[in-house]
DNA sequence: TCTGGGGTCCTAGGACCC
DNA sequence: TCTGGGGTCCTAGGACCC
């Protein structure tokens, strides 16, 4: 298994930069909504010592002191330039998972090795060349291995490009990694994991992964097999959004309703846009309202409701009609409200029909069949992978019937082998139906 | 004055069913 | 011996990501 995780550098900074070139070298910023705090920093900001999500207002004397450039957010311009990276990406390799407005991890696989590193090259150089936007690339045996590369990749090539292959100088790399910096490891689980003794990415490497799972789920272990080059997560096709979401801190605080509603109202449709953008409907509205929680001397309300739908529906005036009731159930007097926000929950496909073809029992801990029937039902299952190939298989997890809303049908994950599922070694299924959408 | 806006996955536990 | 147990469905909450 070969992955890439392809990075942009500073990304809303360098989109800002390809339409102003004058700012390339200098200390660049860009703001967050509302222009609250800082979202992007240039390298030259960094080398300031301005944080990442740094309140505006708490730097802008330093700011104006250096002289920074300050730019407020703009998001169609961002997800526009990210289109063309993404793009570009898929002319060097067909396996490109677009993971986030910034990044994306590219599948290797039948690479000759010995080409890979002048490919790799090559890719970023005209990922340049064509958007204006700098890469920085790792290559690894896992994704998890690739995120690592693409920090030494952006700390400490010239070109931009670092193949995590060599085992001893993998081992001086791991050892040096703080395991709170490990891509899904974070403050928490770092803390548990320091008071188990483990402090660096090589610890983890080598703790037990049973142990691990006992302290950090399932999740932390395939962790652990990760770094050890055991691929856990595979590359994921693009995937329907199972959960969409509007939201927004007003920019100053609010005490009526009705302003509330409105405020609702233009959430709630905005997200419906790209709701049937995708082509799914809403079984369910989560709305929520809260005051400003910074402001610790007023006094503090924040409340949630969750509305279902007899049908699924994508109507934005049924969608904004319930979102008003919401807000008319959740809205009390006498508070200064700060921030409201819609979810359109449990999104289901639109017009797609859904069949299950059959059910396979007797999987263990291991998703690996034990008994004599449930084994020629996985080799089953590998003929069925091998016709129809990626992109028309689905998997629903366990407890779940064709027809019905549930999360994984809601996901559409096209391209998911049944097989992956089950990857990582102790992965608890007891059965699971295959589906197939037509 | 000011403090972002999105998402996903996993687990535990209770209600209910047969 | 054991003296209802295993399966399903749903929700809340806690982690994580960019």
């Amino acid at each position: 298994m070969v992955f890439a995780l392809v990075d942009c550098n500073n990304f809303y900074v360098s989109c800002e930069r390809v339409f102003e070139p004058s700012l390339a070298q200098q200390p660049v910023v860009v703001l967050s909504n509302n222009d609250g705090c800082i979202i992007a920093r240039s390298d030259e900001a960094k080398a300031l010592g301005i944080p990442m999500g740094a309140a505006v207002h708490e730097y802008a004397a330093a700011l104006k002191r250096h002289k920074v450039r300050v730019f407020s957010s703009n998001y169609p311009l961002y997800g526009d330039m990210s289109g063309r990276v993404m793009e570009s990406l898929g002319q060097f390799t067909p396996d490109v998972e677009v993971y986030s407005i910034d990044e994306a991890f590219l599948g290797l696989n039948g690479f000759a090795e010995t080409a890979l590193p002048q490919h790799m090259r090559d890719m970023r150089q005209a990922i340049g060349q064509w958007t204006g936007i700098p890469v920085s690339v790792g290559v690894a045996a896992t994704k998890t291995l690739a995120k690592l590369a693409n920090r030494i990749a952006k700390k400490y090539t010239s070109d931009g490009v670092y193949m995590m292959t060599d085992p001893v100088l993998m081992t001086r790399i791991l050892s040096d990694i703080a395991v709170e910096d490990i891509w899904g490891i974070s403050r928490r689980w770092g803390e548990r994991l320091r008071a188990m003794g483990i402090k660096t990415a090589l610890q983890l490497q080598r703790a037990n992964p049973q142990q691990i799972r006992k302290a950090l789920s399932v999740v932390g272990e395939r962790i652990v097999h990760e770094l050890n080059g055991i691929s856990c997560l595979e590359l994921e096709a693009v995937q329907a959004k199972q959960n969409i979401m509007s939201s927004r801190s007003f920019g100053r605080l609010i005490s009526d309703r009705s302003s509330i509603e409105e405020a609702a109202a233009s959430y709630t449709a905005r997200a419906a846009e790209k709701l049937r953008k995708q082509n799914s409907l809403a079984t369910g509205i989560y709305v929520f309202i809260r005051t400003n929680r910074f402001r610790t001397q007023d006094p503090q309300y924040s409340n949630a409701a969750l509305i279902q739908f007899d049908e699924p529906t994508a109507d934005t005036s049924t969608l904004i009609a319930a979102a008003t009731r919401a807000i008319q159930q959740l809205y009390r007097p006498g508070f200064r409200y700060h921030k409201a926000g819609v979810m359109l929950t449990d999104l289901v496909a639109d017009g797609k029909e859904q069949k299950s073809l059959w059910r396979l029992d007797g999987l263990t801990a291991n998703g690996v069949a034990t008994d004599a029937a449930s084994k020629r039902r996985m080799a089953m299952l590998d003929q069925v992978n091998a016709m129809m190939g990626r992109g028309t298989l689905f998997h629903a997890s366990e407890g779940i019937k064709p027809g019905q809303q549930n999360r994984a049908i809601a996901a559409d994950k096209p391209g998911w082998h049944m097989r992956q599922q089950f990857r990582s070694p102790s992965y608890t299924t007891r059965w699971a139906d295959l589906i197939v959408v037509r």
